[in-house]
DNA sequence: CTTCATTGTGACACCGGTGTCATGTCATTT
DNA sequence: AAATGACATGACACCGGTGTCACAATGAAG
């Protein structure tokens, strides 16, 4: 045989039209029982499948979803954040669930990126993902607004349509770290992450966190926050440099396990004891996050959930449907970073 | 402006023909330098984005690469292997590098998944991960070998064709840790994981293991050989059945690093001290391992310069060209689980 | 026996590009 | 001045499906 079955070579098989095979592959109710079987038969046969070029072309839509990872700019090459490898998981998951294909491709956050994927009708939706500084980001947002292209973004919320986005309650996640940090008395509390508008994640969590203690008539000191994107090694760095500084504090909250790890690092270098000294607590539940050393208290969010999530706002956008938002509701993890006994 | 522009739109704006305007947009040698300008011109004023399907359609290539998954089918339906996650992560950037997309999916193992991606030209090839039981998945490569598939695989040598499949060197790996364990003195050794050919990565790894302990006449009694899959649990439950069988080693090699961290817990419940009572060393070099309790001494194969190999002997292949099949060397990272002093 | 609805099928245009062939223009050669 | 070639462009078929329309066959209704 040469080259790949076509319609048209169905057709001659199963003796009738290619129109025929066509309806009969798809199963529509126009076509005789009988011949809709006699067609199946051949097709399975000659291990004909759909060129789906050609039905995408046709059909103008392309049963994909794209998903954009931005990653910061600073972090190595080799490594991704382990935070967003689980929820790419769960949206590959999610994807084949609802008969989607799933692109995926890894942009320098810095880069132009332009809506490629839908543009190009590879993709007939996309997923944003990704920390990075959301001032930038936020433009090329609007840009995709404006262009009508469908899509959701994971966390930062997109001002003018609050609907694209969906993330885990991080100002509520910033209070139950609060909570738990006030519990065990560590109230002396530094806090590692971007606290500002460019990353509007980590400031919810801040925020959350901050108006737990002010409710408490505690507070934040400001010098002992300290700047750090999501990398171990920058938080490792950032909580160095508190250390030096000689900043004394019995608590630690990290925007995100990746910090918490490395600010863990930092403290047991400089001869501090977690949990004795410091007590941390993080914010993903990443995997690693059980086999640090101690295991880390952490904020936990639901990829699994969130994947689910996201896949299933963005099939609403794209066939125009009503998206009702749901903030998910992370949840503490206790392990041993908070431990004081 | 109503719907997408397309090549007549831009055709029509800029004053020429259909025909000169795909040239212009892929930089014919044909169109005129100023025409092209032109073109280009108005494309961007208009946002035009070549349509894939129709391309694709025409050329009958995709740019396309796809990625499929294998799981062990026991797995918790949350977590993703992180070696195939750090693989999948490579292989993306390596796709980005050669401008091809990359198409994901997750196959249950144990189901039916043709070479759907490649027979519907959605992609011009496939790449295959995953551990799993051999035998089965054997079969259905030869399939896709008979059909003429282009693709290649990670991992499992296949017979007929060894070229298709790219791995570490495992048997290697094994060696190193071995003669590891050995210049340490530990040479009452267990190994977990599946030394059968239902297994070949883990099986070679197996072999390499204990050929070296052979060549310096030792040996690893057979009754110290526990079955796992590649799952911190499955190596968990085998540990601990060696240990309740009241079986003494003072080394374990575990076939994978999550089989090694099921290991390191199993053994530290049952109060046996690591690596003061028994010496672990894991495979893969996950990112885990770096933070476990401690940390992993394991063998680590290379996933960045997997990734590419991968993906740039598939595109060999595509184009019919010739593959040097390149086994990647494994490296001994030493770190707390192996150091006695 | 005609009329009309129903059912199943084929013919054909179409999706939006790409590649081939034909055409036209202009400078160079003889 | 006629012939030759290089260069630039347009016309058109084609990739492999999908959707619309027309039409034949059948049976029911009038």
């Amino acid at each position: 045989m040469k080259g790949k079955a076509t319609s048209f070579d169905i057709a001659h098989y199963a003796g009738v039209s290619q129109s025929t095979v066509s309806r009969a592959l798809r199963n529509s109710p126009l076509v005789n029982e009988e011949t809709r079987k006699k067609v199946h038969e051949v097709a399975k046969e000659l291990n004909y499948k759909v060129d789906k070029n050609a039905s995408n072309l046709r059909t103008q839509q392309s049963n994909t979803l794209a998903l954009l990872l931005f990653e910061d700019p600073t972090k190595d090459d080799s490594q991704i954040n382990p935070f967003f490898l689980a929820m790419l998981g769960s949206i590959t998951r999610a994807c084949a669930n609802v008969g989607y294909d799933l692109l995926i491709s890894f942009q320098q956050a810095s880069k132009d990126w332009h809506a490629d994927y839908e543009d190009s009708h590879r993709a007939d939706g996309i997923i944003l993902l990704g920390y990075g500084d959301f001032i930038d980001y936020q433009e090329k947002l609007d840009k995709l607004l404006a262009q009508g292209t469908k899509f959701v973004c994971w966390g930062a919320k997109v001002t003018q349509s609050p609907n694209l986005s969906i993330s885990c309650d991080n100002y509520h996640g910033g209070q139950l770290a609060a909570k738990h940090l006030i519990d065990i008395q560590r109230t002396n509390c530094a806090f590692i992450g971007d606290a500002s508008e460019h990353s509007p994640e980590f400031f919810a969590r801040f925020n959350g966190f901050n108006d737990e203690f002010t409710k408490k008539n505690l507070s934040i000191d400001s010098r002992k926050i300290a700047n750090a994107i999501s990398t171990d090694e920058s938080g490792f760095q950032a909580t160095k440099s508190l250390i030096s500084n000689n900043i004394k504090f019995d608590a630690l909250f990290a925007a995100s396990d990746l910090i918490a790890i490395g600010a863990i690092k930092a403290l047991t270098e400089a001869g501090i004891k977690v949990p004795e000294d410091v007590a941390v607590v993080g914010f993903d539940d990443i995997p690693i996050a059980s086999f640090t050393n101690p295991p880390l208290t952490t904020v936990q969010q639901d990829t699994s959930k969130a994947g689910e999530m996201l896949v299933t706002n963005l099939l609403k956008m794209i066939n125009d449907e009503d998206i009702t938002v749901n903030s998910l509701l992370p949840e503490l993890i206790v392990r041993g970073s908070t431990k004081t006994h």
